[in-house]
DNA sequence: GATGAATGAGTATTCATTCAT
DNA sequence: CATGAATGAATACTCATTCAT
């Protein structure tokens, strides 16, 4: 009869730390996204949060630290979208273009989240990130589109080229959208159907039911 | 007997004004590309190049406009380089491919230009550059691609797309074959024949060459 | 039917406030002997001691204080234990070599305590300690020792020398032994033998038994 | 016929380089001599100096090597002028006297650089110093007058006792002085007679010259 | 009594820039 | 022309201390 007002304030506090430590990443996300990697002092990311240096300090050993779990959050956010989406696609072809709608449609709804990660790892700031392997990562980000492009490949639903190329050939068109994400201007879904179309055509992409009608 | 010993004393001033500031300008590309941008201080330049800190100064007013007129060289070099081979090529499709070729070619001979550059642009170095407006760089950059793209769709020989799009797309696959530049395993020209493949089937390049054959 | 209720529970609040402050004493004890004072963070403190940060504020106004409590503790253990251990002896060559002795062993038991107490002492913390008056406790703490100089002095059972000074030595090379407390291969009876025999023959001390023979 | 002017200003220019790190090592010194290690910050150490704080980092890579630095100085120092005085003289005795008194000499003329070395090897700093190894250091401290004592004893001009143990005794009582070397009324005279005949006595110190008249 | 979140002053260090020589 | 000594602002980080809960 008697609530659990340890368990309680324990949750609460355990939920203020997790409020913190997500509204300093927020902070951080913001100011690099706003001023560039380079420009974001842990001052200027405090000052953005609204609290003191200190305070970062007090929920983050280092600002690596800090960065490290930015990528991780950003990163898993974006992943975890994206792959709920495209694993509604059955064909390669299918993936692929749910592939880059997702990816577009995550950068429309989190557009600061995405040019800060564009900002981090074009900064080289991955090598002294604690617990992130930047090769690793990158293959780990590769990975899921090259199977694609491979399997679609083997089931002679996709042209010949080298699928590990144009797997960084598709990242690098879509994070090469990430810079103009700041301008108010900015038609997204043209660049989905461009880019859609020009990896469909670049693919040589044939969807299996454009090829039923012919029977 | 020695006339124009003034101008004489004056043009080798200017003589040794040039000398230098390439002098400098190269031990910046040298230090930027070994080490990055952010280790790249006005100190680790100066011993790059063997003179002193100082030095560096009295030839550029600021370290933003050295590395201005770094970007800035590069970028003419590679510039004419490019357009001495494309202004070779007379159709669209040719055009298109001997851009992404020289293009390669160039960072093959000039790795560490390209390299400088690429660490330059994406630690976001360039807002304060002076001389240097980012957007209207990129549109230089971009111009002469998208001219391509659109003659060749006035004459039939691409497909339908978003000609300043692609631009941007081509831009992006090529500036990502830079970070790899330092890997002593890649294989350039394997990249020339993917990205060339690539963006012929991408555009829907026609070879004018290719059509006669029909009638 | 409880009366002194009041009493009671003020007792035992001044029980839990002195098995407090002791606790946390120790936690200092133990943080500043195993990682040295420089390394001893209240943060630290806290963490040896099991508690909260604020707790040990709550008990102690000030690190000064703290660190002055510590010393005061650490200080009176080991002067009642050798007080004891040195009045059991009556002429001075033996109070002397009582003196050598207990401190050695008090040294053997409470290594922890000393090695923390001449880490306080080295680290020039004394200057800012509340109520420590750092040449008054050189003062207390050589008193004793002078005293027995003099006194052996006077009996003709000592040579000639500066008393004070005398003192100040045997404290120096008493303390000189502390920093190798750590070390698990130091022999403590090696040392007190050594410095017991240093110190009879620097003071020419002689036991007034060994003169009985004479008649 | 012309002076070597650029050896001349390079070695004008070394000697500046000198002078401003003896300065900045002096400053050091009289910092840590007044102040204590732990007060001794850069800034401290600049704002005693009359310079600023970068000037330090100018000359010194760190902290750490300026320290270094200073312990080697005031090290090397004492040990030329204590080796000269200690090499006078050829019978044990002779030279732990000479040891001695030239120590205190030292102490006398230079008593802000033994406070500072006291206060450096008290506080622990010496682990993180480049280039100093603390126990060797030690070694290279005791070993000469380990020798000394060894010598005497196998001359039988001394008599038993631990060698080691009696050099680390020496050192810490000599030691135990520079505390008061601030004490404008400190009597080194007295200090170095007084601890000459407490070691004279300790050793059982017989002068060769001593045992003649015997015949 | 006790917690731990929060602050702000203090630390060493880096570096573009200036200037007397 | 050229040097390198010198400055001062900026950086990340540490830590004793305070205070609402």
């Amino acid at each position: 009869m008697q609530p659990d007002s340890k368990a309680d304030s324990q949750s609460a506090r355990s939920f203020i730390e997790q409020a913190r430590r997500a509204q300093i990443i927020d902070a951080a996300i913001t100011t690099i996204a706003d001023s560039g990697y380079s420009s974001a002092s842990m001052a200027q990311i405090a000052k953005t949060a609204g609290i003191s240096r200190g305070l970062i300090s007090y929920h983050f050993a280092n600002k690596d630290e800090l960065i490290a779990q930015l990528v991780i959050k950003v990163y898993t956010d974006a992943g975890e979208y994206m792959g709920a989406r495209v694993s509604t696609e059955s064909t390669p072809a299918g993936q692929l273009r749910e592939y880059i709608a997702s990816n577009l449609d995550y950068m429309a709804v989190h557009p600061k989240g995405i040019i800060a990660l564009v900002e981090i790892f074009s900064s080289g700031a991955l090598a002294n990130l604690p617990g992130i392997d930047a090769s690793e990562g990158e293959e780990q980000s590769l990975a899921p589109v090259v199977e694609v492009f491979e399997r679609g490949q083997q089931l002679g639903q996709f042209a010949d080229f080298n699928p590990r190329f144009m797997a960084q050939a598709l990242r690098n068109v879509i994070d090469g959208v990430s810079p103009h994400l700041s301008d108010p201007q900015l038609d997204l879904e043209m660049y989905k159907q461009q880019i859609i179309t020009m990896f469909e055509r670049a693919t040589g992409a044939q969807h299996p039911s454009e090829e039923v009608p012919e029977t």
